[in-house]
DNA sequence: TTTCTTATTGATAATGATTATCATTTTCTT
DNA sequence: AAGAAAATGATAATCATTATCAATAAGAAA
């Protein structure tokens, strides 16, 4: 499913590595294989283990690497719930496939992911960026927003 | 400065630390009188230090206790800039004095807070704190903002 | 106020995610 | 095919946070 969109982005992502100077190696394209077919926020360990799968041999300080690479470059966005550790995430067009808000439950640490944007969302968040950018002369990439609180399970307990 | 809204919220703090069937002690009451007092994001070793000026005594574990119960409590925030450790923030009044959002720049890891919503801004926060908690039956406490990507010291380098 | 129950504390050790090191291997250029 | 440089993986090191547990202090009851 979305085999065409997923294939287009790796291939945008393989194509700035070899741009950036970076040598696009096994490793690295596994590991962006694998977050471009997950909707999910993956952490390191699970990266590993999914790579582990096709490439035994690849250890989890190249995950490690690659995913900081990747950061760095403003290709992946790098979350942080109060886990106690990171969760990874490829960053696609800004308002497009995939880029979602968040409800997060401060008792069981829950996370909901909503995608069905009011408009009025939409439009003030490119209006606001606008506006950030030109007054603190900001380059902006990528947005999150995070709703705290209590899920109906923790509410009803 | 802000002598009267900062004793005015510890007063509360204080009051709902009782009421909740918890201890109201001198390290809970240094650490909250801590937080009050600064409008930054604390780190734990900074707040630990802190502490430590006027009660020597007073332990970094019981430091990380305090805020997990201020946390869980919905009192504080927890936030997590992507340093390999946490900050935490008194939540006052959500659109009171305070409250701000983020810039924060992937390249050099600085943070810029502002505070000067637009009216749009804050309608909107409050349109969808609303209809989220409809349709997800939860509870918001309150809400992050953060906007990444290359600050102006860091494009023009 | 004194006593008693129980929450809280602080020192220490343990954990777990992430990072540094470094010899070896792989890429890509020439 | 050869060489320079980047990338890798095993291992050890680091550092924030958590668990443990005996000692202490807060608040209720007498």
């Amino acid at each position: 499913m979305k085999t065409k969109t997923l294939k287009s982005n790796n291939h945008d992502i393989f194509f700035k590595f070899k741009t950036n100077g970076h040598r696009l190696t096994a490793p690295r394209k596994a590991i962006i294989t694998i977050l471009s077919n997950t909707n999910n926020h993956p952490s390191v360990e699970e990266i590993y283990m999914e790579v582990h799968k096709q490439y035994p041999s690849i250890g989890i300080t190249t995950v490690y690497r690659t995913l900081d690479l990747l950061v760095n470059w403003g290709l992946v966005h790098k979350f942080d719930f109060g886990e106690g550790k990171s969760r990874y995430e490829l960053i696609e067009h800004p308002n497009g496939l995939g880029h979602h808000h968040h409800l997060i439950c401060v008792n069981c640490k829950k996370i909901i992911n909503y995608t069905d944007f009011i408009n009025d969302e939409i439009e003030l968040f490119q209006k606001l960026e606008t506006r950030l950018s030109n007054k603190y002369n900001f380059k902006i990439k990528h947005h999150i927003v995070e709703f705290y609180g209590i899920c109906e399970e923790c509410i009803n307990k």
